[in-house]
RNA sequence: GGUCCGUUCGUCUAGUGGUUAGGACGUCAGGUUUUCAUCCUGAUAACAGGGGUUCGAUUCCCCUACGGACUACCA
C-alpha cells in the first residue's frame, strides 16, 4: 500500500459524547496506532441550529481523559485543516457546483412546506413519500424548468437546495470490512439534499469532500450510518474519487429493555452514559460522568473495548498499548452489544487494584480533608489504604471501609449486637480492658500474640473477645483484622471504645 | 410500511462440518477471613424455530420469527 492509515472521528458537537461515541473514536485511535497511522478527530458542526456551547471541549476533554488524544483535531492543526467543517464553508459549494455540471445533481426549488404537504398526502394512502427517479422530473426542480429559468429563479435569490440524482436501478455490492458483503438497490434511494438553502452542506456532502481532501483511507463508524453507505460510495463514483475502507460498528443497547442505550438508562439505572459529567447548558441538569464517579480511565476504556471486540483469547485485561497491538477491525463482533453495567464495575475493581498505595493514599488524604473536614497523615492513610485496598472498588470505598479508624462508634448495630454481645461479655470485657491498660507496645506483632494469650489463659473462647472487642471498635461486626485495627487505633483510643461500649450495651 | 443489518448461557463473548459447545460478569453453594468485604473452589445456564445440503449440522443455504438501525434543508 501507497498510502498511511489516515483514520477520522466526527462527532458532531449537538451535547455530551456519550460512550457509544466514545467506543467509535476508540476504534478509530485503535485502528490508526496499529498501522502506524493518523487520528484525526473532525467536528461536524454544519448544522448551526444544533450546535451546544461545550460540546467541542468536552469532546477534546474526553478523548484527553482516555489517552486517545487526535494528531490532527481542531485543538492540534495538521496539514488538512481547518478540522471544523463550519469553517470549511467556503470549499463545499464548489463540489456541490462540479456535481450539478456533470449531471450528478440538479438544483430544487420545492420549499419545506411543499414537501411537508407532499409527504402528508402520500401518508394518507399509508405511503412514504420519496423525491427521487420516480418522481424527481415533475418537482420544482432544474431537471424540470429550463435551464434560463433556473438561473433566473438563482440569480432573484430564490432558495434552492442541491439535490444528488440517484442513478436509476443500479445493484450495488458494497464491501464492510466488519460484515463483508452488503448489497443494495439504488432504487429505494432518494435523492438526498447536499446542500442547503442556508449556504451549508448537508453532513453527506461534507463528509465525503472531507474524507476526500484529508486523504481518509477508513472510515470506521456507527452501524447507524449503514443506510447512508450507498449514497456515500456512489457520491465518490460520481466525483470520480477512490472511496475508502468502510466499517460500520454494532451499536451500544439498554442494558435492560430494548433499543439503543440512551441517556435516561442512566438516569435509570444510576450508571454513567458519558465519560465526563455534563451540565446541560440549556436546562440545567446534570449528567454523571465515569470520571466524577471515580472510574479509572483505562478501566473505562478497557471495557468499552470489550463490549464488541475480542483477540480471540481469554485475555479480559488491555492495557490501551496492548489494545492498539492486538486490535483488528474484522473481529469487531456484528450484532450490538447489550451494555452491562455490572461487567463495568468488576474492571474498575480490576484497575484499582494495580493504582500504586501511595496514589491512593495521597487521594484519599485530600479527599477527607475536602469532603469530610478531616486532617492526617499520609502515614495514616497509606497503613488504611494496605489494609483495605483489596476491598475497593472505587476510591471513596476507601472511607465506607475506614470510616471507624476516624470517628469512633456512637451507636451500635442492634443485629450485630446480639450476636456478639451477651450475658457474660461485660464481665470479661472488664477484664479484658484491665488487661490492656496494663500493655504497653500496641503494634500489631506484640498486641496480638499477647491477646491470644490473655484469652487462652483466661480459659475463654476467642469469639467470647474478639466479637465484642470488634463491636467495641467499629460498632459493627465488619472491617479488617481486628489487632491491625487495635494496634492503628492505638491504646488509649482503643480502652475508651471499649469502655464507651461496656456502658452502652449493658 | 419500506430498505438495510443482525440472532451461541440472564449479559459480554470464544468456537468447530463430528467438541463433555470454552471463558468472563451475574446468580447460587462451599472454603478462607474466628466478623464483613475481598479472595479461592464448585455449581447454574446457550447454539431462536422450521426446512434443506450432508454420512453428520450450532457451523453452509433458504424461509419464518424476533431484535436493531435508517427512512429531515440532523448528524
Amino acid at each position: 500500500m501507497n498510502s498511511k492509515v489516515r483514520v477520522r472521528f466526527a462527532p458532531s458537537p449537538t451535547g455530551p459524547l456519550h460512550i457509544g461515541g466514545l467506543r467509535t473514536a476508540l476504534y478509530n485511535y485503535l485502528f490508526a496506532k496499529k498501522h502506524e497511522g493518523t487520528f484525526i478527530l473532525r467536528v461536524e458542526d454544519t448544522d448551526n441550529s444544533r450546535y451546544v456551547e461545550g460540546a467541542e471541549d468536552y469532546i477534546k476533554e474526553a478523548l484527553d481523559w482516555c489517552g486517545l488524544t487526535p494528531d490532527e483535531s481542531p485543538f492540534h492543526d495538521g496539514e488538512f485543516g481547518p478540522y471544523r467543517q463550519s469553517e470549511r464553508k467556503a470549499i463545499y459549494k464548489d463540489y456541490a457546483q462540479q456535481l450539478i455540471d456533470n449531471g450528478h445533481a440538479y438544483y430544487a426549488f420545492d420549499t419545506p412546506e411543499d414537501l411537508d404537504k407532499l409527504r402528508q398526502e402520500q401518508e394518507a394512502f399509508g405511503d412514504k413519500f420519496i423525491y427521487g427517479a420516480h418522481n424527481r422530473n415533475e418537482l420544482n426542480n432544474s431537471l424540470k424548468v429550463s435551464e434560463k429559468e433556473t438561473l433566473e429563479y438563482i440569480e432573484s435569490g430564490k432558495p434552492y437546495v442541491i439535490r444528488f440524482k440517484m442513478p436509476m436501478a443500479k445493484q450495488l455490492a458494497i464491501r464492510d470490512n466488519i460484515r463483508g458483503n452488503i448489497q443494495i438497490k439504488t432504487n429505494d434511494l432518494d435523492d438526498k439534499i447536499l446542500f442547503k438553502s442556508d449556504g451549508m452542506p448537508t453532513y453527506h456532502l461534507a463528509n465525503i469532500v472531507d474524507d476526500h481532501l484529508m486523504e481518509i483511507t477508513h472510515v470506521i463508524r456507527g452501524e447507524e450510518w449503514l443506510p447512508s453507505l450507498a449514497l456515500h460510495v456512489l457520491l465518490y463514483d460520481a466525483f470520480g474519487w477512490k472511496a475508502p475502507k468502510f466499517a460500520h460498528l454494532p451499536l451500544i443497547l439498554k442494558p435492560f429493555g430494548k433499543g439503543k442505550l440512551s441517556k435516561r438508562d442512566g438516569d435509570k439505572h444510576g450508571f454513567p452514559v458519558f465519560p465526563l459529567e455534563w451540565k446541560d447548558p440549556a436546562t440545567g441538569a446534570i449528567s454523571s460522568g465515569y470520571r466524577e464517579e471515580f472510574y479509572l480511565p483505562e478501566a473505562t476504556i478497557n471495557m468499552l473495548a470489550l463490549l464488541g471486540w475480542n483477540d480471540g483469547t481469554e485475555q479480559e485485561l488491555y492495557s490501551l498499548e496492548e489494545l492498539v497491538d492486538k486490535f483488528s477491525i474484522e473481529r469487531v463482533h456484528k450484532a450490538g452489544a447489550k451494555f452491562n453495567p455490572e461487567k463495568t464495575k468488576w474492571f474498575q475493581h480490576q484497575y484499582i487494584q494495580k493504582v500504586d498505595d501511595s496514589v491512593l493514599a495521597e487521594e484519599f488524604k485530600d479527599w477527607l480533608r475536602a469532603e469530610k473536614q478531616i486532617e492526617t497523615t499520609l502515614d495514616f492513610t497509606l497503613k488504611i489504604v494496605s489494609l483495605l485496598k483489596e476491598r475497593l472498588t472505587f476510591m471513596p470505598d476507601l472511607w465506607n471501609e475506614s470510616y471507624f479508624f476516624f470517628q469512633a462508634p456512637t451507636q451500635f448495630n442492634p443485629k450485630s449486637s446480639k450476636k456478639a454481645w451477651k450475658e457474660d461479655t461485660a464481665p470479661i470485657m472488664t477484664n479484658f480492658i484491665s488487661f490492656l491498660e496494663a500493655e504497653t507496645d500496641f503494634s500489631k506483632e506484640q498486641i496480638q500474640p499477647k491477646i491470644k494469650g490473655w484469652i487462652t489463659d483466661q480459659g475463654l473462647g476467642f469469639g467470647k473477645v474478639m466479637m465484642p472487642l470488634r463491636l467495641a471498635l467499629v460498632g459493627d461486626m465488619k472491617g479488617p483484622d481486628v489487632f491491625e485495627m487495635v494496634s492503628l487505633l492505638g491504646k488509649t483510643e482503643a480502652i475508651n471504645r471499649l469502655k464507651f461500649a461496656l456502658n452502652t450495651l449493658n
